[in-house]
DNA sequence: TTAGATGCAAAGACTTTGCGCACTT
DNA sequence: AAGTGCGCAAAGTCTTTGCATCTAA
């Protein structure tokens, strides 16, 4: 079972909890990845957060977004060559980009469970809890690859 | 067992099968990735090349990275936010990236058959062949965290 | 009150592109 | 000889940083 992500609220008090402040730009972006089902580039992000509050400017948002994953809030991770995509930790477990289509679905933890003992077994790595990314070829594309061959 | 890297020569056959002309730039490329035992980043081969033939600049070779890739001969991933690193095609499988130390080791894609397996089953997603970059904590950094905690 | 947080704009890191000349074929 | 490929430099993308101002506590 998939752990759930931590409330706003919750959120809110973790960062009143060290001697950072809460402000009108972080409850905006943390209300955004909380609405959030998923992973969210710091641009989406952005957009999301200027919708609401336009004056918020991007560097603000990759301040913020670099106190949440001191917070261990949130985790961000590259697929493939694109921008970073950030989501809240415990959220989601995995990432399985496209090359072709350059879609990405979330898939659970648990897919790595056996990849992760053989990795630690064989080299000591400890595989990242929260973020394991991958890329390859979708469904689709394999799909549509066999046909225009 | 690991398939064998092509050599230096097999790889400007390939260049002088399609249209593409050899030219100094791609041979020296070519050697710099040939001698190269793993991944190198646009940089790396950059001041490899550079230190044999001055004259070669940056946008040269990411050209020729670029139409080594379309040829299939070299294939280059994006390890954590860093530059992305190519090597040659079939000269390895796996990255284990230490989000702590930075460090990268290479390991065969055999670790991967399982979850190769079980993602095609699953979602119908197929892994890359040629390079499957995973990032988490090496035994090293494990082991300091372990100590000064 | 006062130190942390923000907005703006400039800088940075990595990569791509435009252009005219050189070199491969 | 013909045209691809190159060097140089400028532009592009994503992200970080400097600094004066504002604001949460």
């Amino acid at each position: 079972m998939v752990e759930t992500s931590a409330s706003a609220d919750e959120i809110l008090s973790t960062i009143r909890g060290t001697n950072h402040r809460v402000t009108l730009a972080k409850r905006t972006v943390v209300e955004v990845l909380v609405n959030a089902n998923g992973h969210m580039t710091a641009e989406e992000i952005t957009s999301a957060v200027q919708s609401l509050r336009p004056e918020v400017s991007p560097s603000t948002i990759y301040r913020i977004l670099e106190e949440l994953e001191d917070l261990d809030v949130v985790v961000h991770s590259h697929l493939g060559q694109a921008a970073a995509v950030y989501h809240l930790t415990g959220s989601v477990h995995g990432h399985l980009t496209c090359e072709e289509c350059k879609s990405t679905v979330e898939i659970s933890g648990t897919h790595f469970d056996a990849l992760n003992r053989d990795l630690q077994k064989t080299y000591g790595f400890q595989l990242d809890r929260h973020h394991v990314a991958l890329s390859g070829t979708c469904a689709a594309c394999q799909q549509s690859r066999r046909t225009s061959a």
